[in-house]
DNA sequence: CGTCAATAGTTGATTAACCAAATAACAGAA
DNA sequence: TTCTGTTATTTGGTTAATCAACTATTGACG
């Protein structure tokens, strides 16, 4: 019965699409809530702290780090704004190309992510991650690495 | 070596959540710049469609379609005047409850999924569904369920 | 009946994203 | 050296989402 076949296929991959969107928004807008509840904080700006930690230095040139919390340019010219207004993060200027800027990590934000880490990792594991186990993880991460992958 | 696994663990938890997220913004804004592109289409229009489409005689309770559409009720009144403007979409009193409304799909609105309906499967296909085979998308939406069912 | 908390939906104000255009600086060719 | 095309970032304008407050009904209970 191929035609059922491809039904049922389509069916199973249109439920798991479904399921993947709500499951996107749901986690999301739990840490979200949890991160503003707790701490006041925007959840994209728990995600810039931990990039820029990350980088060399403390530091990301601004269209690195757009691409690393999934922003266009523009969205990370203004989200660097606000956070450097609340003292977590500084804008300098790049030795060597005058075009360019890093968005570095202050004390202030370092402090922050231990401030705030122990809590974020619990509730992202409570809503979404501790429902998962490990072999299933790896398999999920292999599958989406594959789609990026065929993406580029 | 209990505390390598845990850091092997958290690992692989923490990278699949990376690539989910980078999946989700990556596969989100392909669909929504072909459904542009296209068809000078929202995706979030195309949601409302197939939501209301799959509805008894084409309708949805307002807090229904905000529900299923997973946006808030305030933003869906909004989606839906748009949608209203350009004429896929009515309003309609609901007979019994003089505080709700329906949202009904047009003949419009049904000849637009019959239009954009095999693109947007196509498109869905290329840049996620395709790359994955159905015991994995069969895992996926089990695992994704599991999830959801305990955040209630 | 009449009161009052709960529910359905809309509206006002704010927020933060995006696109397109502008600015500035680099890099390679003529 | 000067032009030209590309790259890095910011700015202006728009869009669409959120929350909180509001209006209108509903329905349960004394």
């Amino acid at each position: 019965m191929p035609s059922t076949d491809t039904q049922n296929t389509q069916s199973i991959h249109l439920q798991m699409w479904r399921s993947f969107l709500e499951t996107h928004s749901t986690v999301v807008k739990f840490l979200e809530r949890r991160m503003d509840e707790q701490h006041g904080l925007p959840l994209a700006w728990w995600d810039v702290l931990i990039q820029l930690a990350d980088g060399p230095e403390g530091r990301l040139r601004m269209g690195e780090l757009a691409e690393s919390v999934l922003l266009t340019r523009s969205g990370i010219t203004r989200l660097v704004d606000r956070m450097i207004g609340a003292g977590l993060v500084d804008r300098e200027p790049c030795p060597g190309d005058r075009r360019g800027y890093y968005a570095v990590i202050t004390q202030q934000g370092r402090d922050t992510i231990e401030k705030i880490g122990p809590d974020h990792s619990k509730d992202a594991w409570e809503v979404f991650l501790g429902h998962i186990d490990e072999e299933e993880a790896a398999l999920m991460r292999q599958v989406f690495t594959r789609v990026l992958e065929a993406g580029r």
